[in-house]
DNA sequence: CTGTTAGCGCATTCAC
DNA sequence: GTGAATGCGCTAACAG
């Protein structure tokens, strides 16, 4: 029976104008007296504005449009959890839509939002292609992307190259001198191309540094399992915990110990990396935190503001169980 | 620049009144010449319509509200999946607020979502107070709750005394005797109470089940080890696959080989329990096929139309590795 | 401090 | 078939 009341209605019950009970629900100037009044009222009935004629007619719509690759990934998970930190306490709601992994959808899902009015939109990007740019630029609203960055658009990312050779100086440091970096795609520049370089790089001259391509999930990472050990390494570095996941299993059932026999490493911090045997030791994210600055950039932008694309999230590596010092041949 | 074009600019463009526009936009009648301008004038403009103006004046929102205790969980990713599946197909946007596992919360995000002026709420609720029986009673837009039932409520949701009693009975046969169930508190009716009963009652005098108590989290299964160890079970039933990693990991750091020393199984049928060494038996829930019949089923019930409560969902033992006959001791 | 007035962009009578 | 007129519920000048 609620919902149907509007501000007529209860400004017909307290016998003032309705531009008065619009002030008082905008804090605007209004008496005491009728402020008394008008509270009454609106407890009594339960009323509730209409978002959608305060929408109309202020232009600012409050709706914030989010894009994410897949729902079902813990730092997917982290990440909305930071973004609907900030935007819950900036009364903000957000509409999500999911791309599945897909480019082409990801652009349309930002055509579909920016129809539903929102006032900005943060993509959570797989890839950003000609068609993200050349969207970016059109549309009157402010766009801000985070997994990947592009020099023509707006982003908030993890800083991957950082991450990358903060692993290849600690595995280098380790005397590991021939390693595997099971990592992927280059098409997700993010993991497949910073990330895995910025390992390289670090790791330089070191040793030998064998590429070995998968997907994100378990299943392939655990399939890669031979291929992986062909050259017999003395470590292998994934590019992220699930996928040091997979290959762990591989271990597992061909009885290779981790560390003695060879150390594993990945990247992420997620929780499910502390409870494997052994812990796995990783390079952490703070998604939580990269979701908070993202959201809190875009609302900057939303306004008017400038923001900063440098201000990384900090990175932390976390030494636990799996990773030991190489016990290097006699050479 | 895009936005600001409004059916009237487009009449104007075209020589004709805006009605004939809206006619357009909504099948009604219009002449073949007057269609085809229109429709070039749409296309040049990149026109869209205003979603709040056209909601404030229908009624119809298109707008379905869901309300989840948690991000980061591969359950409400999955249920996540199967609700949009629906809602996409069939024009729905949805808006999505996290509760926290916070029963309160809970209510406060349905208020929310109502005064958002959503066509209908989904609630993935982690507990039914009299509070939530009030608003659905009081609320003039369906509410349908998944995750937890309540006689006095619409819901769907996994018969989780069902598969309980599957794993009682499946645990009767191996000639388990002297077993651990490690499950959660009872204020998660569904979880908590349904699931266990389901359990103790297949179980029925096989032998004798002891219960230990913990939460959701990995972390907390894996510090219950040494209490769950104490009765020496010849198995341990946990009330997720998750519980199950943890005190997996407490098995690994004490030597108990599973499933030679303990048998150890879950619920859920999360892709994590097909790579853990060993492989979890488990019984998987599907999610996203719950997901989708209770997106169905509200849209159903915005229709007025009446929905099947009973209706549901299949369970499936998943027989892997970390289960064995129980060798029984000489009695 | 308050009421009156005028739209926001659209769908929908109702005459034409 | 089409256009003019009306109002959805609300905010924002504007004069009092």
């Amino acid at each position: 029976m609620a919902g149907k009341v509007t501000i007529q209605d209860i400004a017909n019950m307290c016998q003032v104008s309705k531009s008065s009970v619009s002030r008082y629900l905008n804090g605007g100037y209004v008496s005491e007296e009728n402020k008394e009044k008008i509270k009454d009222a609106i407890e009594k009935t339960g009323f509730s504005e209409n978002f959608f004629a305060k929408r109309l007619k202020t232009k600012k719509t409050c709706l914030i449009g989010i894009v994410i690759p897949r729902i079902d990934s813990v730092s997917v998970g982290k990440l909305l959890n930071g973004i609907s930190d900030v935007f819950d306490a900036n009364n903000y709601t957000s509409l999500i839509q999911i791309s599945n992994l897909d480019s082409k959808k990801e652009v349309q899902c930002i055509q579909s939002l920016y129809q539903q009015g929102v006032d900005g939109i943060i993509v959570d990007s797989c890839g950003i292609t000609k068609k993200h740019i050349e969207m970016a630029g059109q549309l009157d609203i402010p766009l801000l992307f985070t997994g990947q960055k592009n020099e023509y658009v707006n982003y908030k990312v993890i800083d991957d190259y950082a991450a990358g050779a903060i692993m290849g100086k600690y595995f280098r440091n380790f005397k590991h001198r021939n390693v595997v970096f099971l990592g992927v795609s280059e098409s997700d520049e993010s993991v497949g191309i910073y990330r895995k370089q910025g390992f390289i790089d670090a790791f330089g001259d070191a040793g030998t540094v064998r590429f070995v391509e998968t997907d994100f999930s378990f299943l392939a990472a655990y399939r890669k399992g031979a291929e992986v050990m062909k050259s017999k390494p003395t470590a292998v570095i994934c590019a992220t915990d699930n996928i040091a996941l997979g290959l762990m299993r591989y271990f597992n059932e061909q009885q290779i110990k981790v560390p003695q026999d060879v150390s594993l490493a990945g990247f992420g911090g997620y929780d499910i990396s502390s409870v494997m045997y052994p812990r796995l030791t990783t390079i952490s994210f703070d998604y939580t935190l990269l979701g908070q600055k993202t959201a809190l950039s875009l609302l900057r932008l939303i306004n008017g503001e400038e923001i900063n694309l440098q201000d990384e999230i900090p990175l932390k590596l976390i030494e636990r169980d799996s990773v030991q010092m190489a016990v290097n041949e006699i050479e």
